[in-house]
RNA sequence: GGUAUCGUGGCCGAGUGGCUAGGCUAUGCUCUGCAAAAGCAUCUACAGCAGUUCGAAUCUGCUCGAUACCUCCA
């Protein structure tokens, strides 16, 4: 391959050129959800980040192995309920077997991914069927010397870790300076030191997930399922890992810790990590209760919402902002983002009806370049955007006479768009899903009857289709070649 | 308190030591029976202060402000 991507390497703070550790050929493990409650907007901004990646390197010709967990195991909560198994909690309150709420919500996730035409990733392995891998790394651990026993929990030695291996390189953080900031939380007693954290907890009596292990009954720590899974399926070091800034202390901190603890080896060469989502210019949290689910925005059913927005629309908003910025939902920002996207989309349907000239007026083969060098410079999709919108604005000019594209040119910008827009970008129009050959069969005739009433200078006709149409959420627009139509948002 | 990130035009949002980001909005023009769509044009910004430099919005320092992580979270 002769271009050269470039990552951002959250280990080392800069643009690194990629060059995976097997020729061709990618591993990729991304967090995936913690499947207890309904998939939500914070969902969808790795999601789609990471299905872009995957997009790209599969462009560029990487055989990419994309790993993606579902964590139905539970991560532990630290409020009122003693470190209860979030999952069990859920289930208890509303009397079902946590895998049914697990199925549940996985079920939506995997729904609310594909709505945003998000690729499935290559494997999709689940915290719960990976507990025999999980407890064994943890007794490597042990027999490595990194971590303890203490009343039916295992936890790692960060101090000793540290001894050996330099702890809080993801995060640039230092021990002292963490123990500084560490509170007191339940359970610390047992621990040697604050900063070391659980690999195995041992299954309090409420505690309906819970699995039989050397230790006595219980479940695996916080962080051990991404370490577990990411090596059974990518190997003990692989390419990227991918997820949430807010996983970086201390969720992969702790991974590289066990990975290191367990097979004395880096487990990721390249970290990647996508900005958080605000709403209000806040974070979006559960605790502070201004978060939005999927479906409430595809139907537009929150308060804060004034109207419904399509998943397309999330998916260009998202992407028009580089996955390290953080991104601010409001529905003026989304209106305008829906008007760009229909703006795009219309652009890609002229390329399929406009013909080709003798000459070109435009150079299509640099937009390409440009393109390429927008993506390969750390997936940098703002700008591949707005290079597209060179191109949408070419698109029109040659449909109203005042560019022009010879034939190859043409081909070009078609396979452009088809690369770029389609298959990187990942959108679809609305139109394909909306409508069927019915309706558009009898608009066809509607507008047939329209440019009749306009040829014998019946305004009046045409007129009054158009205003009813307009009514009925229809408009039309006219140009040099006919009428067409689309959905108004 | 510790660790990071960031402050860009009416709004969203890129970028970067010197040359137009882009989208949306607004205004004008062109096209059109009219309108819409589309094209063109205009509105030309980089929190503040000081420094480095021939030149900084871009580098350095300070000030102010915002956000995130340090606790389950994407």
């Amino acid at each position: 391959m002769s271009r050269k991507i470039q990552i951002f390497n959250t280990l080392t703070r800069k643009k690194e050129v990629f060059n995976p550790i097997v020729e061709n050929h990618v591993g990729m493990y991304v967090c995936g959800p913690t499947v207890y409650g309904d998939p939500h907007l914070g969902h969808a901004r790795p999601g789609i980040t990471f299905d872009v990646v995957f997009r790209y390197l599969k462009h560029s010709e990487y055989k990419v192995r994309y790993v993606r967990n579902i964590t139905d195991a539970g991560h532990l909560e630290n409020d009122a309920d003693e470190g209860e198994d979030k999952i069990a909690k859920k289930a208890r309150l509303e009397q079902l077997e946590p895998m049914e709420i697990v199925q549940f919500y996985t079920i939506s996730y995997h729904k609310a991914m594909a709505d945003l035409n998000c690729l499935p990733p290559s494997i999709e392995p689940r915290a719960t069927g990976h507990i025999i891998e999980q407890i064994e790394m943890v007794q490597q651990i042990l027999k490595n010397g990194f971590a303890y026993e203490v009343n039916g929990s295992v936890y790692l030695d960060v101090n000793k870790y540290n001894e050996k291996y330099p702890y809080g390189t993801l995060s640039g953080r230092n021990i002292e300076d963490t123990l500084e900031g560490t509170r007191s939380l339940d359970g610390q007693t047992e621990k040697k030191s604050a900063v070391d954290f659980a690999i195995w907890k041992k299954a309090s009596p409420e505690h309906i997930m819970r699995w039989s292990s050397p230790w006595g009954e219980g479940f695996p720590g916080w962080h051990m399922e991404c370490s577990a899974m990411s090596e059974k399926y990518l190997g003990k070091t692989f390419d990227i890992h991918g997820g949430g800034m807010d996983l970086v202390f201390p969720h992969h901190e702790a991974e590289i810790a066990q990975s290191n603890a367990c097979n004395a080896c880096n487990p990721v060469n390249y970290w990647m990590h996508n900005n958080m989502i605000t709403v209000d210019g806040k974070k979006m949290g559960k605790s502070l209760g201004n978060f939005i689910n999927l479906e409430e925005f595809f139907n537009g059913s929150h308060d804060k919402l004034e109207r419904a927005y399509a998943p397309m629309t999330i998916r260009f908003f998202i992407l028009q902002a580089h996955y390290r910025s953080t991104v601010d939902f409001s529905n003026e920002a989304l209106q305008a983002a829906e008007k760009g996207f229909t703006k795009l989309m219309n652009a890609m349907e002229t390329l399929g009806v406009i013909s080709a000239s003798d000459t070109s007026t435009y150079d299509a083969n640099a937009l390409e370049e440009k393109c390429y060098t927008a993506m390969d410079d750390d997936f940098n999709t703002p700008i591949l955007i707005a290079h597209l919108f060179d191109g949408v604005r070419i698109i029109n000019s040659v449909k109203d006479g005042k560019e022009s594209l010879n034939s190859v040119d043409l081909e070009k910008l078609k396979n452009i768009f088809n690369t770029f827009v389609t298959d990187i970008l990942g959108f679809i129009s609305s139109k394909e899903s909306g409508e069927n050959n019915l309706t558009n069969e009898v608009m066809d005739l509607v507008l047939q009857l329209r440019t009749n009433a306009k040829k014998s200078k019946d305004f009046e006709t045409a007129d009054l289709i158009r205003e009813e149409l307009d009514k009925a959420g229809i408009q039309i627009k006219d140009s040099r070649e006919g009428s067409s139509w689309e959905v108004k948002n």
